[in-house]
DNA sequence: TCAAAAGTGTTTGGTTTACACCCATGA
DNA sequence: TCATGGGTGTAAACCAAACACTTTTGA
C-alpha cells in the first residue's frame, strides 16, 4: 500500500461507482446520453463515484447535474453489476497513461462494483457536457448506438428491460415530456418505448382512467391539421400511482 | 494506515456489504430468518461481505448457504442502502472489543454500502444455523417482529414491499412451497403475502390460467376434510413467466 | 377543397366478480 | 351424520379491443 495519494483515492469511496442510463424522448425518438472518450473515441455511459457523506442517490444526481445542468431529475437504481471482471481493460486507463498520472492509474485499475441508474429527462431542457475524460457528450438514438466500453451495453439494455417493465405498472412521462403536451405525444412516447404502434382510441381511453392527467383548454396550434388539445400531469396522482402501481392486480 | 491486517480487511472488499431478507412460509405464516446478536441480544438480518472474486450474487449465495444449507434458492436483488450514517452504532464492534480485536473493529467502523436481497425458501428444508457474531438463528412471524438492529427494518419493510409488487405481475411460490401442494396452500400463501383473503374459486381459476401448474393425479390425504389435489409447478412455464410477466400489459 | 390528424363514440367479445351447488372426509 | 373444506359451474358486471364517423387544420 505505498501508492501515492491521489485526487480520486482521497475524494471518493473505494471499488464503487455508478453508471447512469438517461433516457430523453425527441423527434419521436428514445435517445440515450452518452460520452466519448477522449482517446479512444469509445463511447460510454456517464459515471461517476461516491463521496464519503454521499448516498448513491446523491451521487447519481451530482453526476447528473454535470452532465445535462439537471436537477431534480426522475432516478431509479435497477441493477449492481458486480462481476469480478466487468472493469478490466478500462480505456480510460490508457488515457492517464499519456498523462502520466500514476497514482490515478493504481485507483483505475481497481475492480469496480457499479450501481446501474435509469433516468428520465426533459430532452429540451438538457445541456449535454462532457466530463474529464470524454471530449463529447452528446444523444443517440437507442437505434443508433453501437458497442459500449466495458459492459455499458448490458447496462444500457437492462436499464431499457426495466423501463419497458415499469411502463405496465407504473405511469411514465412526467420529466420526459415538457409541461405541457398533447395525447399523441404522449402516446408516441409509449410507441417508442414498447417498440409497437397503439389504438390512437383505446390510449387515450387507457390513459385517461388513471386519472394522472389534467387536461387544458389550450390547443396546440402550428400543426399541419386539427389542433389536439393539451395536456398536464396531475402530479398528485402521478406520485401515487407511482407508488401505489396502475393496476390493482390483486 | 497503519493499522494490522485483519481477516476481514484480506478476505473481502472494504466499504461493501450485503443483507438478506430470507422469507419462508409456514403455519399459515410468513417468516422471516432472523440472527440474534451473541452480546447485545439485537435481533439482525442474516449478512455478510463480498469477495474479491465474487459477484454480489455469489456472495449472497455463499452467505444463504451458510445460514440455511440450501444451495440454489430464488435470489433477487432489490435496493442499495448507502446512507453516510446507516452503519454507524454497530452492536457487533462492542462484541468484538470484547475479544480485544482490534483490527476488525476499524473494518467495522467504516462506512458500509449495503446491497439487499430477498429470497425466498423452503421453510421445512433450510436449517437456520447462526454466525460468528450470533448466538441464535431462527424464523420469526412477520409480526412478532420487534426492532432490529441499524436500519434493518427498513430493510425488511422495503423487501416485503418489493415482494407484494412482484406478485402483481410474476409467479411466486416455487421455492417457497413444497414440491408438491394444494391449490389451497397456494392460496394461503398469497393471502398471507397480501394480508387479505382472496375468493377461493376465482384464485383458482386465474392460477390455472397462467399455465404454470401441473396438476397431478394425487391427492393429499389426512386432512380432517375432502382431500385437495396436489399440485407442481411447470418449472419451464414458471421460468418463462419470471422473465416475460404474467400480464400482456400493453 | 382535401388529405391527414384529431376528437368522440359504439359494438362486441372476453375476462373478472360474485355467487350456488355438490362432494368427500374425519371427528 | 354432520360440519367443514374442497371441487366445479354459471349469470351478471365489467372492461378492453376493434372499428366508424365527424371535425379541424394548413397546404
Amino acid at each position: 500500500m505505498n501508492q501515492k495519494p491521489n485526487v480520486y483515492q482521497d475524494l471518493f469511496l473505494n471499488h464503487l461507482s455508478l453508471d447512469c442510463v438517461v433516457f430523453g424522448f425527441h423527434d419521436s425518438q428514445l435517445k440515450v446520453l452518452l460520452l466519448r472518450m477522449k482517446r479512444t473515441k469509445d463511447w460510454a455511459l456517464p459515471g461517476g463515484f461516491v463521496k464519503p457523506d454521499e448516498t448513491f442517490e446523491v451521487a447519481a444526481s451530482r453526476v447528473l447535474k454535470e452532465r445535462t445542468g439537471l436537477g431534480d431529475i426522475f432516478l431509479k437504481q435497477f441493477k449492481i453489476f458486480s462481476d469480478p471482471l466487468r472493469s478490466q481493460n478500462n480505456p480510460i486507463v490508457s488515457d492517464l497513461e499519456e498523462e502520466k498520472d500514476k497514482g490515478c492509474i493504481e485507483w483505475f485499475h481497481q475492480r469496480f462494483i457499479s450501481v446501474g441508474f435509469y433516468a428520465l429527462v426533459d430532452f429540451s431542457k438538457a445541456e449535454p457536457t462532457p466530463d474529464f475524460f470524454s471530449d463529447q457528450c452528446s444523444w443517440k438514438a437507442l437505434d443508433e448506438v453501437d458497442a459500449l466500453m466495458l459492459d455499458h451495453t448490458q447496462i444500457l439494455t437492462k436499464a431499457l428491460e426495466t423501463l419497458r417493465l415499469q411502463l405496465n405498472y407504473q405511469p411514465i412521462g412526467y420529466n420526459l415530456l415538457p409541461d405541457k403536451f398533447t395525447m399523441p405525444e404522449l402516446q408516441k412516447l409509449y410507441e417508442t418505448i414498447l417498440g409497437k404502434e397503439l389504438d390512437r382510441r383505446n390510449f387515450q381511453r387507457r390513459m385517461l382512467s388513471y386519472g394522472i392527467l389534467n387536461k387544458l383548454e389550450e390547443r396546440k396550434t402550428g400543426g399541419a391539421h386539427k389542433s389536439p388539445f393539451l395536456y398536464e400531469f396531475n402530479l398528485g396522482n402521478y406520485q401515487k400511482a407511482l407508488q401505489v402501481g396502475l393496476y390493482g392486480g390483486w
